[in-house]
Parts: structure tokens; sequence; C-alpha cells
DNA sequence: TTGTATGCGTTATCAC
DNA sequence: GTGATAACGCATACAA
């Protein structure tokens, strides 16, 4: 049976409110004081019951990530630096996920169960704008969006900026003399942010190249794995014309490409080049290795947990749009396996 | 301000017993008194407070889940699998990161602020035996011990058959008619009890094939990840004569030894097998495609979950051990390309 | 500066 | 079957 603050009144025959003041590093408080309840606390072994402390305070200091599947790669990495930098601040963090279709994301915010758990949102999934704005009225509790461009002042908002994103991969091709560039990664749905706002910087890139975008070669891609863009390569390799690049949504999606177009006896990049977007390990390593524009996830990370503790110890801050950096990474996958061997370690 | 369960007695003109009651699934309640009490929780939008709760029964409803690094992809998997698991059973999941070196492991059971955050702990890092003892001797809270393989009984195991799972490895090897079989992934500190399983099973399965195991060719790696392959690739190359194939502790390591073996222009499988242990999707993908030992991480979340919720609600139960099963899975690492191409989808 | 008393929202123990 | 009331462990308004 673990002590309680009682126990510790008692043995260091002092009040309740001064063992509290003790523990919580109340400044005013008489070293005798405090030594007598320190000793006590040491020997009874006393650690603060976090339950009833949240019960009176109202802070449970819990934050809650919540992403469609924490095992892809962009986003169990995203995790790890949100636990580390949520640590820092002396929070501690739950993974919600909403699955591939995010039926879940709106019951979340309503749920019976999981409302007073956690003091802030940190809402990293797919997400349309109607849903999002939804979710916002019912919900009161702070909450930080991650990874959706689309700044409207409602709330805070951490992400790269997915149009230059786009933008700087598809001129990268160009760059490389590349003509007929595909994309792979639209949405069926076309209300997710994301994805429209890649496609938007990949045609505007081809424009201001003089380039004609045809729609043939845009892509959709059910969700953003492996196996998504492995299909989506195969069928683009069905049309009469090949193209001679392809720029995906995700490196997930490239490296599906990658084993799809290989598998159809085509070489990367001499016949195709290859990018994506992310800037996962699992790129490094691949064969070729894969160009791919580089997200600083740490900053995200980073970004995003202190603005929701921000918002968390004043719900009053006017909402602050992050835009993180991002930076081109080209490897094998366009610039050919004699540019060099494997250069990083990850 | 969120409704209390007084707020609702007083409009539905009952007792507090009764709501609590009737929000409990109670049995012995009047219908007449279930629908007045139903109807003013909807109406006033009534959710409990799950922290009051936890204060008054002893219980969060949260388990803990405690990995090196939740972005390696077998942990990610493994987190994704646990927490569905322990949704079904209407528990959520704390995911805690002890770094690469676990100097925070033990801290995890003493220490202040975590304690009693959670019903139970699912413990799937690295970590000596000597370490695991001292942990559970200081510690009290339901725990499940998952992917080591020592059972002892003191408490519940999920783990496979590490030692069978590096003897099959390692005859499928030896099956393509490989003799000089190497070995990435033993510890330098020969205290973990995985690698030095799978060390034992590596060897058992030369000696029982009449190869000499030699010293030489086991490979320490510091850690599981892609670059600690790559690295011990590079430096078995070093050694005047070559291996002819390559059993990793990890697919992790593979995929690393992979790209280490081709920047070296060497040929997998043709020069070189190699073979993991894991089947994670990358290794799918991957080219040539990752022979491994593939686990069911379902399965072993799922009962790593279930056991550790039966301790929780009966800590008297019998440790029990379960051992998951493994099964080989050959692709084009040992295989070669022409045996097929891609064969599933992830 | 320290002690006393009350309440956070729930469940559980007792009567009725 | 239902109603009052204590208690879970802590923090704080108020009093001293």
């Amino acid at each position: 049976m673990p002590a309680t603050l009682r126990d510790v009144a008692t043995h260091a025959q002092v009040s309740l409110r001064t063992v509290s003041n003790v523990i919580r590093g109340y400044t005013h408080v008489s070293d005798a004081m405090r030594k007598k309840v320190m000793d006590a606390i040491t020997e009874l072994d006393y650690r603060p019951n976090l339950v009833a402390r949240t019960l009176r305070t109202g802070r449970t200091g819990v934050l809650a990530l919540v992403v469609p599947e924490i095992d892809l790669p962009y986003f169990s990495t995203l995790a790890r630096h949100v636990i580390d930098a949520a640590a820092e601040l002396g929070y501690r963090v739950m993974i919600d996920q909403t699955g591939p279709d995010h039926d879940t994301e709106r019951e979340l915010f309503t749920s019976t169960d999981r409302r007073m758990l956690f003091d802030g949102i940190l809402f990293a999934p797919l997400v349309t704008k109607t849903e999002l704005d939804a979710m916002t009225i019912t919900s009161s509790i702070p909450f930080v969006l991650l990874g959706e461009y689309e700044f409207d002042g409602t709330f805070d908002h951490v992400a790269i900026d997915n149009f230059q994103a786009a933008y700087d991969a598809t001129s990268h091709l160009i760059g490389l003399g590349r003509t007929r560039i595909a994309a792979i990664g639209s949405q069926p749905d076309q209300a997710y942010a994301t994805p429209q706002l890649r496609t938007a910087g990949y045609q505007q890139a081809l424009l201001d190249a003089g380039i004609t975008p045809d729609p043939a070669l845009i892509r959709p891609a059910g969700h953003y794995r492996r196996s998504d863009g492995y299909e989506a390569a195969r069928a683009l390799l069905e049309a009469p014309e090949h193209p001679d690049a392809v720029f995906c949504y995700s490196d997930l999606l490239a490296i599906g490409a990658l084993r799809g177009l290989d598998d159809a006896g085509l070489s990367v990049p001499d016949d195709i080049a290859v990018i994506g977007i992310d800037d996962i390990d699992e790129g490094v390593y691949s064969r070729p290795s894969l160009s791919t524009v580089s997200l600083d996830i740490p900053f995200i990370a980073h970004q995003a947990v202190a603005h929701l503790v921000r918002r968390i110890d004043d719900p009053d801050t006017p909402a602050e749009e992050v835009v993180a950096p991002h930076r081109l990474m080209p490897r094998e996958s366009t610039l050919g396996a004699t540019a060099d061997q494997k250069t990083e370690a990850a």
C-alpha cells in the first residue's frame, strides 16, 4: 500500500499543507520544515498520486497523438520525436490510430472514454476540411494540426509548404531533362488538402517549364502504402507511352513504385526517374537509394508539442502557423548509381 | 463546464447512486428509472470523468508499452497491433521509449511520475537478465515480457523460439549449399538473451550439418539498425575469404547488409545469400526481396495484451509462457530473382 | 509561514 | 431496488 500525503504529514509531524508545499516546490517554507518533510518522504518512499492530483488540478500531463497508422514510417518517426519532445516538457504521450479510413477521427473528440484523459491533442491524420471544421466546433480541447497546409487562423498548424515541396521535386525532375513526368498519390476523394496541394505544385512546376500537364499521368493511390505505389506504377506502364519520371507523394509510394518498375524490367533512373517526399530511412538504403524531399521531423514534432503546451497553459493564445522547412535530397533514383554510393548513415 | 453525475441525478430526479448504477450497467434497476436516467444523460451530454473514476477504483484503463525506439519497424508494427488489441479490451496504450541504451528502463518502474498512470506494462526492450530481476523485485505492477525467451516462471512471457528461428534460418542457407555462413547481430555485451539464443541456434544448425562454426564469421552489431548491418557487412568483406551467406538477427540489419554488399560490388544471392528475422514490410519490396523468418506480430500482440489484462484482473494468476509461431519465408535474397517476382503485397 | 477544512467526480458501504 | 454518505489522495481558499 503506497504512502499518501497524510502518511508523510503524520510521520513528519507537520500538516498536510506543508507537505504539499514542499513537494510542489513552494518557495516560502523554512529549511527545517523542508528537511523534516523530505526525510519522511524518502523514508516512506512516498510518490504523489497523479490521478488524485489530476482530479484536483484538471491537468493530466498527457498529450494524445492521433495518426492514421503508427507503423507507417513517417508517423512512427513523428511519434518518436513527439514523445521525446513531450517528455522534455514533462508530458507523456498516448497514441491513437484512426485506421486507414478515418471513421474514428471524429469519435475521438466526442467519445465518452477519451476526453478527460489528456490535456491536448496532436492531430496528424488525413482529414478533409469539412470534417475538421465539424470536429473543432464540437471540441474545446486544445489541439494542434499537423501536416495540412491551409491555415485559416482557427487553430495552430505545423506543416511544410506542400505546394512548394511538390514544386521542388517536380522541378528537380525537369532539371534532369525529363519531360513526361507522372505523379502518384492523388486522392480519389479530392477533399484532402495535402494531395491536392501536391498535385497543384506538381502541375505548376510543369507549367512553369512549358510542359502541359497530362491528366493521364496523374495516378491516384488509395492509401500511401508501398503496395499502392506498386500498383500505381504498374498501371502507369500500361499506357502506350511510358513516362520518363515519377513524382510520388510519399516515400512509401515511391518505394513501391521502385519495385513495380523493376518488376516490369525498367531501369531507374535510366528509363524512369523516381522521387518521393518524406525522407524515410528506408530510402537511404534502398536500391537505388531514393531521391526525396526531406522533412525536418524533429523540428515539426518540437514545434507541434511546444505550441500545444503553450495553448494548454493559455487557451487564449492566438492560433499560429509554423511552416516547417523542407529540402531536396537527390539520390540514385534520379541521379543514377554512378553519382556515388550510399552517402549517409541513417 | 461538463455535466457531472450530480447534474444528471438532479435533472432526472433520482439519486446519485441510481445514475451510477445505470451507467455502469448494473442489473437491478427498473426500466422506468433507467429510461429517465438515460434521457437525462443524453440531454445533458454527460460523459463520466475517468480521472475521478480512476481515483475511486484504482484502475486507469491504460497500458504502457515499453520499447527501445518506436520508429524501428518491428516495434512500430508491434505497437500498432498492441494498440488495436488493447482497444478491443477497453484499454488504451501509452508508449515509452527507453532509447538505444536502456538507461531509463529501470527508472520506469521506480520513477515518481509514471507509476499510477497505467494498470500494467508490456515490456519489449532489450534487457539483461540481471536488470530484469532487479526491476521485477522493485515493482509490483502487473507486467508481461515480450521477446525474450528465458522463461523462469516469474512473469508472463510472449516470444518466439529464438533458438529455433535462428536454427531454421541457418538451415535454410545450408540447404542452399552455402558453407561459409556468417552471422550479424551478436551483442558485444553477451548478457542479452535474444542475440545469445540466436547465436546458439545458428551455431547448432552449422554443427548439425557438419560445419565447424568460425568465430570470425560472427559479427557484433551495436544496435539493430540498417547502418549497423551495413557496417557489419562491409567489415565482413575485409577478411581474406568471403562468406557465401549471411544470417542477420533482424531484418533491419539484413537491409543494411544488402546495401553494403551491393556497394561492395557483390551480388545477392549469387555471391552471398542474405536472410533476416522479423518479416517487416520493407523486405517485401526491397531489391532483392528479403528472405526472412516471419513472426506473427498480431498474435504476439494479442497474447501479450490478453495475458496482461488477465493479470490485472487477477494478480495471482500463475505466470505463463506463450511461444509464438514463426515460419521461414524464403525470397529473392536467398532464392534469386528468377524464382519469381514480388509475390505478396504487404 | 503553517494549519484546517472543503471539494474535485466517482464508486461503494451502509441502511431503508 | 433505491437513497444518503463516506472515501479515494491531493490542492487550495481561508484562517491563524
